[in-house]
DNA sequence: CAGAATCCCTAGTGATACTG
DNA sequence: CAGTATCACTAGGGATTCTG
């Protein structure tokens, strides 16, 4: 965990922008919030939901999330322990304000493919 | 540079929206997408725009976003040579989708840090 | 000016084991 | 079940140097 950064550019760091989109370039930040979009799930739900994350990172995102108000965390007591993730209300709105994004890459996923390509070509040839 | 994953997790790699977000979550992509919307720059203008990004960093994502078919280089040849970045139609449509999270953030940045306060507070409180 | 190439170092991440 | 703690790794990114 660091501080944002310690003494630099004025013009990255300081934009409020930016924090948000660390938090949604975030590997699985963004996943987790569609998914408890939803619904409420548990932890290890999550983890099998997810596929392919570890539970350190899990738990680490989880709780970073939490901090930020966007999921809330709920304990209920049973024997063992269940422990409820459910997204907040801000957390919503921020999963909202995802979503053109996620139109965005559905409907032209296939345009920026197509791009690499072209540029790959054009420098395998530049190559030869 | 390395391919987006070998044979990971069906659920996040394969999702189209994923690779996007890597590029939202891009520490300068978006940056300097949102940059050249409102002009074409040249290399060390971007780099003084920005100021702390490295120029390898410039450098490095400047091509993968040209590689994406986001934004299109042009070498002009005077002496020394001229190069001009701009935004493609694509890149712009992207610039787009990315501005209702520009607005959230904008708007919720403070409710997001309360968040953050009353977490560490409570967290705080606990450890004593 | 606009980059490419190197070196280097640390922070992010996974795997593994342990706990309440 | 729902985590925390350790270790060990490597890839991302900065600083520096060189080039067309």
């Amino acid at each position: 965990m660091k501080a944002a950064s310690l003494k630099p550019d004025a013009y990255a760091a300081n934009c409020p922008t930016r924090q948000i989109l660390d938090r949604v370039g975030d590997k699985w930040a963004v996943l987790i919030l569609l998914l408890l979009r939803s619904e409420p799930m548990r932890f290890n739900q999550l983890r099998r939901a997810i596929e392919g994350i570890s539970q350190k990172m899990l738990s680490q995102v989880l709780k970073s999330l939490e901090r930020d108000g966007l999921l809330r965390r709920r304990a209920i007591a049973t024997v063992p322990v269940t422990v409820e993730y459910s997204i907040t209300p801000l957390g919503s709105t921020l999963a909202e304000a995802v979503d053109p994004l996620r139109d965005w890459a559905e409907q032209n996923l296939k345009e920026v493919l197509a791009a690499q390509r072209r540029y790959d070509a054009q420098r395998k040839a530049l190559a030869a």
